[in-house]
DNA sequence: TGCACAGTTAACTGATTGGTTAATTATTCC
DNA sequence: GGAATAATTAACCAATCAGTTAACTGTGCA
């Protein structure tokens, strides 16, 4: 079998591979954010950045919560994990051996649900 | 800044965003190999395969020894760590703050350098 | 009611992608 | 030299992408 076809993954690659996209992750970080306040560092038409949110949205890295007429977005961790493990794999594949492997894997998994929202006090933001 | 503008990520991740080109990185696993070898498993032409390679190449996941025709792959650890440091840093930043952030740093950035082959008495590779 | 606001959808454009076949370059071997 | 081999480049195609402007949906509010 060539391909294995993980779909997940080529819509989670295909999003990270835009610096757009990436950088709103970025300022997302672990809040949650309206869609207004995430497009405002960007040159960019409105419509541009709904488009970037669906990219992101569609290949679950990040999740909408719908409030009136707000829209608010978070970074969904299970997603971009799974893009993660890929390299991780990768990487402890050709470069340690098993042993390595398992080490890494134990260890990511072991933080996959996200101790409920810490210190979310870095909400500010800077403008260009 | 709105976009730190880092190229090579956007050519990695788009790199990876490809089934077909996932799938090369991962038979190739620490080994080189020969086009033609890489080419075998898919249904495709040469010259897609071709392609393929010349993004890997170019976005740097991958690099190329030329003896006589014949061209040999190899994969390049130093890119692909950068994707990986790239969701690292987004993981350690939403999901655990900062103290996790500079253990996962200190923890990955430990092991760039593939250490003169530990126990690299596993330089034998097993296709899956 | 009426209007402003938050955001998306629609329709379009130029550029890029992933694939094809045909032609080309360069090497090996008789 | 000439044929076979390894791989790439050239030229083309349909599909997708990232952006635009204009129109739309739905909510809040005076």
């Amino acid at each position: 079998m060539p391909r294995p076809a993980e779909p997940d993954l080529d819509a989670a690659f295909f999003a990270l591979s835009d610096p757009t996209r990436r950088s709103i992750l970025e300022s997302l970080g672990g809040r949650e954010a309206g869609v207004a306040e995430l497009a405002r560092p960007y040159d960019m038409s409105a419509p541009a950045i709904s488009k970037h949110l669906r990219v992101l949205e569609q290949a679950g890295l990040i999740t909408r919560r719908i409030e009136g007429r707000q829209h608010f977005l978070r970074v969904n961790p299970d997603q971009l994990q799974q893009a993660q493990l890929w390299i991780e794999r990768q990487r402890a594949f050709w470069e340690g051996s098993f042993d390595r492997l398992a080490e890494h894997l134990e260890r990511v998994t072991a933080q996959t649900s996200p101790p409920p929202a810490k210190s979310a006090k870095s909400t500010k933001h800077r403008k260009p």
